[in-house]
This record gives structure tokens, C-alpha cells and sequence, in this order.
RNA sequence: GCCCGAGUGGUGGAAUGGUUUACACGCACGACUUAAAAUCGUGUGCCGAAAGGCAUGUGGGUUCGAGUCCCACCUCGGGCACCA
């Protein structure tokens, strides 16, 4: 008998399967029900780590599984292509960032065949593909005609040192996520994404998916849906008005002092004619100065009264001051807020330090709760209002300043619109031209895909113009509405614009005439189930999201959430650094020495046995012996049963049972996700029967089981050495006997006092009377009670038997 | 500060309110071997000679019975954060 030889085997199988086209999904199969089992599709980075054979390796075992059991199973496959690691890393190694990209993907699909994954890899896309990045540029511009994209000059993330705009998605405590600098707010005219009008429904939609509750949370608090009243303050002897947002209008009465951000369009000239304006001016300036990290970092409040200005409170009609102060925030709201130093921790520390006026109009014992105190109270010094609580107050005040005319009903949104212009080269242009006459203009969708020009110098610059700027002869074009001489727009997109629509085009990766076709993606979507990275909670999660409820909206695809059900996936960390592994920080484990020395099949299975999938694990060569180990047994215990020349006729009822128990409860292990206990299972069943004489079609049953985690050695034993001649992963997934699983015998746990005395051997369905006489049986049982009464019997069919003493 | 999630052997972890520690790693001892590796076998929560007792971060509670449910606290991880 050969020695199992993953090596030898591997190769093998692999190429027969692709030769076979055994996961090539059709679209349309009789009968099959259609999953799609999409995982977060690779950034080509160079090379394969550990982290990519846990996010894809594992889930495979699912859709095999759900192959077995009858389902048509697409497990696509494709390349994020675009954006500025792979630009910085062809900087880096004076390389063309097409051709660095091109090699890495190259690379890398050879990694990922070595994973003995059922990819489809005939439908296969990546971003970076013309002919897919022309539908990225057709999506774009229907968002733009149907007024979901434009553009607008406001406050944005400016990484100095990738020399781009970024989304606030992207900015992690200040700093830019890709390469950790401190960012820069720039007043940039930039495209947008007006996700912000899906605010409500991307919150509320969020209930009827099954995704993890923790996911759900951050993309809550993420778009921060606050209610509350938008409130009008007039200005002594003005005409303009302050609109401030509050989710405390019950407390108007309260608000003594009226607070700018010093990025308020009000004072960013001296049209009001504030008497210090100097001093302003200066305060706006060292505030400009400062990033956004520094500011939140000044602990002590400052700023500068608008002198000569006065505010009207619309309820008390009294005068009060008008402040700036960088403890407002410009993108918040309205960038001015109406200050109630009695009940808000940060009002309160400012009117402190300036003496300003604080009265309290909330009866409440209890101080700052957070920084507003949002204890419901009752109302004080406010007019009529007194004595009304604090939810009361708010309804009534709000509808008294709407009669008014001085404020209404509001929800305000931590949610920005999505900045996706990038001013770097390695994107999809964004497919607008710029006329001196026109303005902008789209586009003709016949001129698609409008291809990124080869550049020798990609280069970003520090003015925040764009690489493709200096693409001459591709940059001039006539304006598509008068035909005077134009210019493109040399932006390019956010990467994560290329991927919030690549699992669409699975559906349908090579249509010419439209991204997908309706009948395909009915087919195939919403998708039932998606793996991916935590990480990607409020950035991926969120944009895939918006673009399905924004094409939702034109009638483009007809369901409103792209993902029914979400998994999230740990992270292999590396146990000396801490670290997330990746090669380019250097991982310890390369998968690809690991696969050479132990076999796909053996790291697979070890990334499925380390625990719950949705945990961090730090690699353990140890452990991955011990499942290498498990497949050396399993090589031998199908040999032997097999070379074995006298083949039972009969095997007794136990090893049935056993089988039968081991189907059920794999099954539905891997149908959970609960991949560990899976391949716990498998090895308990081995352990049962290591020594045990089977029938052939046991033997089957078991390599069966097998399949999923170990698809190669699989395959090996079930067509070389037990002698079928079709491939093992096209078989069905063993059935099993109910009526036999109730003839096991079970073992009762006897109790006294809640304590275990002993556990008898039983058989199913013992009545309490039949149960109790062999429980008072027992020796130990005898003992605990010695003289004492029993009081009661506590016994739960098959499982337990609690006697209970006085 | 606010909001989540998690704390179980030496390690990864298992456990519909019902035997805590499955499965695996590691370790110890034994077999095979001149020897080692590999492999196989046995043992392995803590205290105790044993009987037995004690153990799922800490302290309480509910229950015949709590890792699991409730309350408070501690520690770690994550999200948000001068967000009005």
C-alpha cells in the first residue's frame, strides 16, 4: 500500500476538475436551486498568505456541501485590481502599475488553483479589465443623470502623503488607512455619491438581514442617525439668519450663547460687519492649521465672541452672543449649534472658562450624561412649558418655532456623502467632461469604456491635481453638447466604487450589452449568504449597499440589499508580532511551504478546525500536524478496508449507528458554519471505527463526509482506491436513518441533590417510574441518600435523573 | 465618555438550562528501535494516599440543576467620539 503523498495527489485532481469543468455554474439548471457563495474578492498584492486561504478555503467546505445537497453552486472568483497600494508598491519598485497588478494576479491564480477551491474560474473578473471597468463608468453615469453623483466643492480628507482626497470611510482616528499619516481637511471641489438620501432605509433595512448583529451596530452608529429640530436664530438688525440642529429643543429656553464653527460660511468675510474681525480672522486661521486629530486633542476649549453681533433666541426673544469655537464642528450638522451651558458638559466647560450665562430650564438631579444629558426631566424656567417633561417639550417647542417660521422637525446624519474622486492615477476615470460653457457633461455611453491612458510619469502631485492631467492628447475633447473644444476629468475613481458591484457581474461576466441581464441576476440575486473581512463593516458593506438601493431606485436591478447573509471571518495573526499576517509585513508562514510539506488538504482542514470562523487564531504548525496526521489514518483506514480480501457481507448495528449519527450531525454542523466541530466530528467517527470491518458502501459514506473539508484525498480514495469512476464531488451527500439513530442507547445521568452520582447505560424512552428504579440502584446513588428522604424526582426523558432530598 | 462582544485545562477550543473540559495540540510514561524520528498504546483540570471536595474572570441572585438566564463589578477586544 502507497503512502498517502498529498504532493503526488493534488496536482492531479486539480487539473481533472478543471478539465471536467465541475464548477463551471451554468446559469439556468433544471430543477438546482442557484447559490452564489461569494467571498470578498483578493487585492492582487503579489502573493497569497494565510489570511486568503482562511477567507476562501474554508467557505469552500460550505459550498460543497451545498453541491452534495442538490444545490447548483456558482464559487466565483476575481481580482480588486485598482488603487494605491498596487500605484505606491510600482512607485516603490519602478514598475508600470499595469504590469506590477498584471504579474500579481498571474501569480496569484496560480496560489489560489493550489487551494483545491471549486472556483469558477470561467467567470472570473477584474476591476482593472476595460471591459469591466466601462460598466463601473456606466453605473457612474447613471447616478449622475438620475442626480445620485455630483459634484461640489466642501470640506475633505487630504492625505499629504498619497497625495489624494480620501473618503471618511477611509480615515481611521484621523489618520489615512492606508498609509497612517495624519489627514488634512482641504475645501476641494470633488464627486460625490449621494448616499446620504439612502440614509434612513440603509439603517432600517438593516433589520430584516441576517447578518451579524455586531456589523449591524457599526453601520449604525456609523450613518448616526440623530433626531431632533433644525432652529432658527435671527441676528439683531440682519436679514441673514443662524440655523443650528438640536436633539434637545426642549431646552431652548436654556441657550444663552449662540457658537460657529470657524468653518461657518458667516465668517469667512466680514460681510456682517463684526467689529473685531481681525481677531476672528486669526482664530480661523490657527484653526485651519491644526488637523483634525489635534483638535480633538486641545482639551481646553477656546474661541473668539463675533463682537458687535447679537442673536435672537426665537423663544425667549432675548439677546443673546454669537461665539466661534473649534469645539464646533463644520461638517456636523449645521456647523452652529445653540448653546445650553446647563445641561451640556461641553457648553457648560466653555461658558465656564468665558462667563457666560448658564440657567438651567431642565429639573434633574443627575449631571452630564455622556456630554448632553440625556435624562428625561422636567421642565423649568421656560414659560408655559414648566412642569412639562423634557419628550413633551420637545414635540410642543418644535411646533410652536414651526408656526413661527423658526425651525422644524429634523434628522440630522453623521453620514457624509461619499467623496470618490481620487487624485491619482491608477483608477477608472470617471467618465465626465469639463466645458467652459457647459459645465460638466457625461459622457456618451456608445464612447465606453473610456480607457486610463498609459502614462510613463503617474506621479500624484501636491496641488491636488490629478496624474491624468498631464495625459495630453487624451485629456482634449469636444464638449459632447456644443462641440467647442473640452477637457476631460482627470479624477479617478475610489476603488471601492470598482467593488460595490462586482458580485453583479458575476452573474453574467461576459454580456457586452449590459453589465448583467436581468434574467441572469433574478437567477442569482440577492445573494443568499457573503463571507469577508470585519474590516470592510463600513466601508465595502455600506457602498455595495448604496449603489444596489441607488440602481434599485432606477429600475436597474430589482431588489434593494445586495447581501441576505453576512459572515464575518477572523484573522490569522502571526503569535510573535501581534500582527495581522501579510507577507507584506513579512509573515512568518508562507501557506505555499506549509501546502508543499502537508498538502491543500491539511491546511484547509486545519483553518476549519482552529475554531468558530469569525474568531482571530495565531498559526500553530503543531495543530496542522495533527489534522495531517488525521488524513495519514483516514489514507490508511480506507486502504485496509478495501485490500482487506475477505469483505464483510453484514457490519453490526452499532458501527450503522454510529455512521448514521455522523452524517446527521456533520451535516448540520458545516450547514451552521460551525466548520470546527465538523472536523472534530470526522475524527471522532474514525476513532470509532479505525479498527472496525466495513462494507464498501460504508467506507463510501465515510469518504463522502470527508469530501468537503478534504476534497482532494477525497477524491483519491474514491476513485483510485474504492473504484468509481465519476468524480466524488458530484456525488450526493449520504442519507441517513432516523428510526436507526433511535435504537442507540443512551446514557442517563443520575443526580442527588443536583449533584452527579453516577450514569447508567439505558435504552430510549425509559418511563420516570423505570428510570428512577434503576437510578436508586446504584451503589452511589444508595450512599448519598444513607437515611435521608426524597422529597422529589426531577427526570428529563434520555438525558437526566435528579433526585432531590428534603 | 457612549455602544457592542468576549473571559472555560499548559494551548486552540467543545457544550438545545442537564456528565464542564468533546476533538486536537502539548506533556508524561510505555511498546517498536542499537538509538532517534515516525507510528501505536496508556495517562493528563486542581487539592487529596483515598473517600471525597473544589473548579467555566469576581461577587450576588433565579432554579431541582447555571459556562449558559438576571444584577453589579473586573479584565481584554472592537465600533463611535468636542457628532450638539
Amino acid at each position: 500500500m502507497a503512502k498517502y503523498n498529498p504532493a503526488k495527489i493534488e496536482k492531479k485532481w486539480q487539473k481533472y476538475w478543471e478539465s471536467k469543468k465541475l464548477y463551471e455554474a451554468e446559469d439556468f439548471s433544471g430543477g438546482k436551486k442557484n447559490f452564489m457563495l461569494l467571498v470578498e474578492f483578493p487585492y492582487p498584492s503579489g502573493d497569497l498568505h494565510t489570511g486568503h486561504w482562511y477567507a476562501f478555503a474554508v467557505p469552500d467546505i460550505y459550498g460543497r456541501y451545498l453541491r452534495m445537497n442538490g444545490f447548483n453552486v456558482m464559487y466565483p472568483i476575481g481580482f480588486d485590481a485598482f488603487g494605491l497600494p498596487a500605484e505606491n508598491a510600482a512607485i516603490k519598485n519602478n514598475i508600470h502599475p499595469r504590469d506590477w497588478t498584471k504579474k500579481n494576479i498571474t501569480k496569484m491564480s496560480k496560489q489560489l488553483r493550489s487551494m483545491g477551491a471549486g472556483f469558477d474560474w470561467s467567470r472570473q473578473v477584474s476591476t482593472i479589465d476595460p471591459e469591466y471597468y466601462r460598466w463601473t463608468q456606466w453605473i457612474f453615469i447613471q447616478l449622475y443623470k438620475a442626480g445620485l453623483a455630483y459634484r461640489a466643492e466642501t470640506l475633505v480628507n487630504w492625505c499629504p502623503n498619497d497625495k489624494t482626497v480620501l473618503a471618511n470611510e477611509q480615515v481611521i482616528d484621523g489618520k489615512c488607512d492606508r498609509c497612517g499619516s495624519a489627514v488634512e481637511q482641504r475645501n476641494l471641489s470633488q464627486w460625490m455619491f449621494k448616499i446620504t438620501s439612502f440614509a434612513d432605509r440603509l439603517i432600517d433595512d438593516l433589520n430584516d438581514l441576517d447578518w451579524p448583529e455586531s456589523t449591524k451596530l457599526a453601520q449604525k452608529n456609523w450613518i448616526g442617525r440623530s433626531e431632533g429640530a433644525r432652529i432658527e436664530f435671527r441676528i439683531t438688525n440682519q436679514e441673514l439668519r443662524i440655523s443650528v440642529f438640536t436633539t434637545r429643543p426642549d431646552t431652548i429656553f436654556g441657550a444663552t450663547y449662540i457658537v460657529l464653527a470657524p468653518e461657518h460660511p458667516l465668517v469667512q468675510n466680514n460681510e456682517l460687519g463684526i467689529t473685531n474681525y481681525e481677531e476672528v480672522a486669526e482664530y480661523i486661521k490657527q484653526t485651519k492649521k491644526k488637523t483634525e486629530l489635534q483638535r480633538q486633542e486641545d482639551k481646553e476649549k477656546t474661541g473668539v465672541e463675533l463682537k458687535g453681533l447679537l442673536a435672537i433666541n426665537p423663544m425667549t426673544e432675548k439677546e443673546i452672543p454669537i461665539w466661534i469655537a473649534d469645539y464646533v464642528l463644520g461638517h456636523y450638522g449645521t456647523g452652529a449649534i445653540m448653546a445650553v451651558p446647563a445641561h451640556d458638559e461641553r457648553d457648560y466647560e466653555f461658558a465656564k472658562k468665558f462667563n457666560l450665562p448658564i440657567k438651567e430650564v431642565v429639573l434633574n438631579e443627575e449631571k452630564f450624561i455622556g456630554h448632553a444629558n440625556e435624562k428625561e426631566g422636567v421642565l423649568i424656567n421656560s414659560n408655559q412649558y414648566d412642569g412639562m417633561s423634557s419628550a413633551e417639550a420637545k414635540t410642543k417647542i418644535t411646533q410652536a418655532l414651526k408656526e413661527k417660521g423658526m425651525g422644524e422637525l429634523h434628522k440630522n446624519y453623521r453620514l457624509h456623502d461619499w467623496v470618490l474622486s481620487r487624485q491619482r492615477y491608477w483608477g477608472v476615470p470617471i467618465p465626465m467632461i469639463h466645458c467652459a460653457d457647459c459645465g460638466y457633461q457625461s459622457v456618451e455611453e456608445t464612447e465606453l469604456p473610456i480607457k486610463l491612458p498609459p502614462l510613463k510619469d503617474f506621479m500624484p502631485a501636491d496641488d491636488g491635481r490629478s496624474p491624468l492631467a498631464k495625459a495630453g492628447k487624451w485629456l482634449k475633447v469636444k464638449c459632447p453638447k456644443c462641440g467647442q473644444p473640452a477637457e476631460r476629468e482627470t479624477d479617478t475613481m475610489d476603488t471601492f466604487v470598482d467593488s460595490s458591484w462586482y458580485f453583479l457581474r458575476y452573474t453574467d461576466p461576459k454580456n457586452e450589452k449590459e453589465f448583467a441581464s436581468k434574467e441572469n441576476m433574478t437567477k442569482w440575486l440577492p445573494l443568499p449568504l457573503y463571507f469577508g473581512g470585519a474590516e470592510h463593516n463600513t466601508m465595502h458593506l455600506l457602498y455595495s449597499r448604496f449603489i444596489t438601493k441607488a440602481l434599485r431606485s432606477l429600475n436597474i436591478v430589482d431588489f434593494s440589499e445586495p447581501f441576505l447573509g453576512r459572515r464575518n471571518h477572523g484573522f490569522i495573526m502571526d503569535k510573535t508580532t501581534g500582527h495581522k499576517m501579510s507577507k507584506s509585513k513579512g509573515e512568518a508562514v508562507d501557506p505555499d511551504v506549509e501546502v508543499a510539506k502537508h498538502g491543500a488538504d491539511a491546511v484547509r482542514m486545519y483553518f476549519a478546525f482552529m475554531g468558530p470562523y469569525d474568531q482571530n487564531y495565531n498559526w500553530n504548525s503543531e495543530g496542522l500536524l495533527g489534522v495531517r496526521r488525521f488524513l495519514d489514518r483516514v489514507w490508511n483506514f480506507i486502504n485496509k478496508q478495501t485490500t482487506n480480501k475477505k469483505q464483510p457481507t453484514t457490519e453490526s448495528k452499532e458501527i450503522k449507528i454510529k455512521l448514521n449519527k455522523s452524517i446527521k450531525e456533520i451535516g448540520e454542523q458545516i450547514k451552521q458554519h460551525k466548520f470546527n466541530t465538523g472536523v472534530s466530528g470526522l475524527m471522532k467517527l474514525l476513532n470509532e471505527l479505525e479498527n472496525e470491518s466495513l462494507l464498501v458502501v460504508s467506507c463510501e459514506s465515510f469518504v463522502k463526509l470527508l469530501a468537503p473539508f478534504a476534497p482532494h484525498i477525497a477524491e483519491e480514495l474514491w476513485q483510485e482506491v474504492l473504484g468509481n469512476g465519476t468524480s466524488i464531488h458530484l456525488e450526493k451527500w449520504p442519507e441517513f436513518d432516523e428510526a436507526l439513530l433511535m435504537e442507540e442507547s443512551i446514557t442517563l445521568v443520575v443526580q442527588v441533590n443536583g449533584k452527579v452520582r453516577d450514569i447508567i447505560k439505558v435504552k430510549r424512552g425509559l418511563s420516570e417510574d423505570e428510570a428512577k428504579t434503576s437510578a436508586m440502584a446504584q451503589e452511589n446513588v444508595r450512599k448519598a441518600i444513607a437515611d435521608k428522604t426524597v422529597q422529589r424526582v426531577i427526570y428529563i426523558l434520555d438525558k437526566l435523573i435528579n433526585i432531590v432530598l428534603e
